[in-house]
DNA sequence: AATTCTATAATTTTCGAAGATTATTATTGT
DNA sequence: ACAATAATAATCTTCGAAAATTATAGAATT
């Protein structure tokens, strides 16, 4: 792996993990000092972040983390939401056994994960991606998982906020995920994309409660 | 502008306009001499493009100009359909009389290129490009209209070749996208996301036939 | 003839410094 | 004291060379 590549993965967690405030200048002598590597490996990943949108960019301005506001967590909530049902209906309609068994298997990682006390935050977050890329994988379109990536990672800067400062839990967000999975292993379209709805819907209303209406 | 957003722009059209077969290397040196400058504002413009899947990259092995294939294609070609109806639909609902002012003139000046006999097919891309974008402008949703720009350069790769080998045209292209523009402008969303999808699933066919099945 | 090994060449990747631009501070004048 | 200007510093951008890796060509071996 190169640095450029390293330096796109680190600068990626980061920001989206939101070790960089948002709208924070991302300087190059800082991030030199903080990655350990040079000018160039780091610009190559800024760039390719910009084209992610997870950073902006202005000329001879340098590199800032991207401003975040409800309008636009909103807005990709509605984008995810038009993806993922799309993208999950052709999943389930094209999906095979071994499709079935990754869905079986991710759910079954997860809530080993979510059930170990004080267990590590970082490979929590990983499994819940998992089982949601996992629900979309047999879609069979490139874009539409695609498009899941961006907005799961712009999301994400959202939703880790609200998870730190997680009031009573009143959800079962494991009995959500469990039901999702029992109703995409039944073919039973119309349940699961409302349910996949739904789970989106309430932690997005978690989000938007535990957030100051920028 | 700075050389690596020139760097960008220009790569990015000549990948579009097929300046560089797909698959082939973009070796460093030879871009160098082409653009007129160094390898650090042409590694930065092809890193964004990686992004954006108009280029693909292999460890210490360089970039490459992504592969076309057929599947690609109708994948794309999906996922506009799923993107642009949905951004019409919202585009159509919030727009108002600035945006509807900007879709005439944008068909308005589309018209008068498709008529110059011997036109600049440069200046006729730009207007089709506007026009359609002009079409969903209003929807309210960065993440959409960023699809769409994607999915937009995505498929131009393919209906570029497919349009200097045009046979007999049997459409009338100004006069689809005049009825769309009708149907927009009519408020009549039934109507409109039927002859847009119609305009597309046409040129879609236009360059099925007109090529190889990879 | 085919294969492995070696030497060479071509290419990518990274660094460090120079050039260019923007931001900050100091200075001057009113 | 305030505004405008100049000097300074900080930062981004770009280049050219060095380092690292991969690809190619040729020689040696089986």
């Amino acid at each position: 792996m190169t640095l450029a590549e390293k330096a796109y993965v680190s600068l990626r967690k980061d920001i989206v993990e939101g070790c960089f405030a948002p709208e924070s200048p991302l300087r190059l002598a800082d991030l030199s000092e903080r990655y350990g590597m040079g000018f160039s490996p780091l610009r190559e990943a800024l760039n390719r972040l910009q084209a992610e949108r997870l950073v902006t960019a202005e000329s001879l301005r340098g590199f800032r983390v991207s401003a975040q506001s409800l309008a636009e967590f909103e807005d990709a909530l509605q984008a995810r939401l038009l993806i993922e049902t799309e993208a999950l209906r052709q999943s389930m309609a094209k999906g095979d056994d071994a499709w079935e068994a990754s869905v079986v298997a991710a759910l079954y990682a997860l809530r080993l994960q979510t059930r170990r006390q004080g267990g590590d935050v970082d490979e929590l977050k990983l499994r819940h991606h998992t089982f949601h890329r996992a629900l979309l994988a047999a879609c069979g379109s490139d874009w539409l998982l695609d498009f899941f990536e961006r907005l799961y990672a712009a999301t994400e800067r959202y939703r880790i906020p609200a998870l730190l400062s997680a009031g009573p839990q009143k959800r079962d967000i494991d009995a959500e995920h469990g039901a999702i999975a029992d109703a995409v292993l039944a073919r039973d379209t119309p349940r699961a994309e409302a349910l996949l709805r739904d789970h989106y819907l309430r932690t997005a209303e978690a989000i938007r409660s535990g957030m100051a209406p920028a």
